[in-house]
DNA sequence: CGAAAAACTTAATCTATGTTAATTTTTATT
DNA sequence: AATAAAAATTAACATAGATTAAGTTTTTCG
């Protein structure tokens, strides 16, 4: 497919090849509707929607860091997931139904609009693939947070969490070796993991203190590897081959592999 | 579709309309490959599959509960979700990787096996599309855990999963009123929400004491389910109609509007 | 640049849930 | 029915993390 009939905006787009991109530019090279993905910049803390609003696009993110949070009137928040750059926004199969959290920019961003996904989804079985498997991959993610959640001391969780951010980053090449863009406040974390930010802050500390990470600046380094991710896995039975079970680690190939 | 071009072991299925069923019953009448669904039976307390073995088959269950779990050498257990009669038991998209978690069947049970769903799903895009439903619904469900076991105490989080069990056997209707099978353990209580069993006692006295509910001899009944709803809810800002946003609540309405 | 707001830090105290341990009841097995 | 195994119960005690409160530092923005 030569880069001339790519829509407009995904000529220069770095995420052109990941998830679900790929699938909706040929669809889109094929029906020629490339008027129909936007762009919209969303600035930092201002929301893209809210729960309870009713879908009327799709988003993925192209540029940023955003969350999907629910609110409750008590004040307390639930941080569903940080949407890293190529993750899909809101896919919702019912037009009908509200959203079920809101999504809110981190830091400057840029999201594409898709208008109805779900019925190029019907035109194609590819993208209905693709779509599958970005579901998978987010259901993959939530048990992941639910095990690491569940069972562990803050400790774990907030070093499962930097290892999985990491690992989501480094998939899409966002990192810079063992650095990563870190724009989330001790308060996200919090959120994130059901802790308090205070305990959240104490933990980072600990985490600093013993040379597992460092956080400066918006800047989260991974210092070693090894014994953070012993300290996730701390005790888990292991396959003897392949990467930790704790820590989500599917990749494209598997779809890949299938589709050709 | 008359019932005489059925597959054999579905013909008298209840779950025949129910979720990737019916759209696999659909392709297996066009292409004749009914010998390919096969019945198998589970004992109570074995397991269908292990952690770490490769998928070979895609199973649905048919009849019983299953637990689909992850084991830490430490013998901490994680239950990810109970599966019900007409779930999906383990869809993975790369035949290759190892299952992240085992399947054990906690009352005997009853899966029909169904090869090649992938393969399947590359030849009709409703197929697709009613797999990519159910992994949403899967994903909605590992949210609403996660968002519960985060930020909610003891009381709270054994009612909420009350309340999801209900909702989700209602829904195929496998309830009697208010009246729902509880097979499950208050271990299995307790690993699926991260409590300890004693503590799981402790609150499960205290919601039979407040009379919201009560289990006894497998049973469990919703005796209040407004206060039991409003537990479950407390203090979240609601949408002004609809369900409660803290259970997940899709049905397939949605998909069955958009395919029709 | 200076003021206000947001984010982070530290310490003291409190509490929900975990831990250990022992007993009783229920279920499964012969 | 008798025995063994599994599950549920109860109580005493321990602790990780919550809460409250009062700083300090960093960021934002006019």
């Amino acid at each position: 497919m030569g880069t001339n009939i790519l829509p407009k905006y995904c000529k220069n787009c770095p995420r052109i090849h990941y998830g679900v991109c790929s699938g909706i530019v040929k669809i889109l090279s094929k029906t020629k509707k490339f008027h129909s993905i936007k762009l919209q910049t969303v600035p930092a803390k201002k929301h893209l929607f809210y729960q309870y609003e009713s879908p009327v696009k799709t988003y993925i993110l192209r540029e940023g860091w955003m969350l999907l949070t629910q609110l409750s009137a008590q004040g307390k928040r639930q941080v569903i997931r940080s949407v890293l750059p190529g993750d899909l926004l809101s896919f919702q199969t019912d037009v009908e139904k509200a959203f079920s959290y809101s999504a809110i920019a981190i830091e400057e961003s840029v999201v594409c609009t898709v208008p109805d996904l779900f019925n190029m989804c019907c035109q194609s079985p590819e993208l209905s693939l693709k779509l599958l498997w970005e579901e998978v991959r987010e259901r993959d993610l939530a048990e992941h947070y639910m095990t690491n959640i569940a069972h562990r001391n803050a400790l774990e969780k907030v070093a499962f969490m930097a290892l999985e951010l990491y690992h989501r980053l480094e998939t899409r090449g966002l990192n810079n070796g063992y650095i990563i863009p870190f724009p989330l406040k001790q308060e996200d974390i919090a959120d994130t993991l059901g802790l308090t930010a205070i305990h959240v802050n104490r933990t980072l500390h600990q985490l600093q203190a013993d040379n597992l990470l460092s956080l400066h600046k918006h800047k989260l380094s991974i210092l070693d590897y090894e014994k953070l991710t012993a300290l996730v896995n701390q005790g888990q039975s292991q396959p003897n081959t392949g990467k930790s079970p704790t820590i989500p680690c599917l990749t494209e190939d598997g779809l890949a592999k299938q589709l050709n």
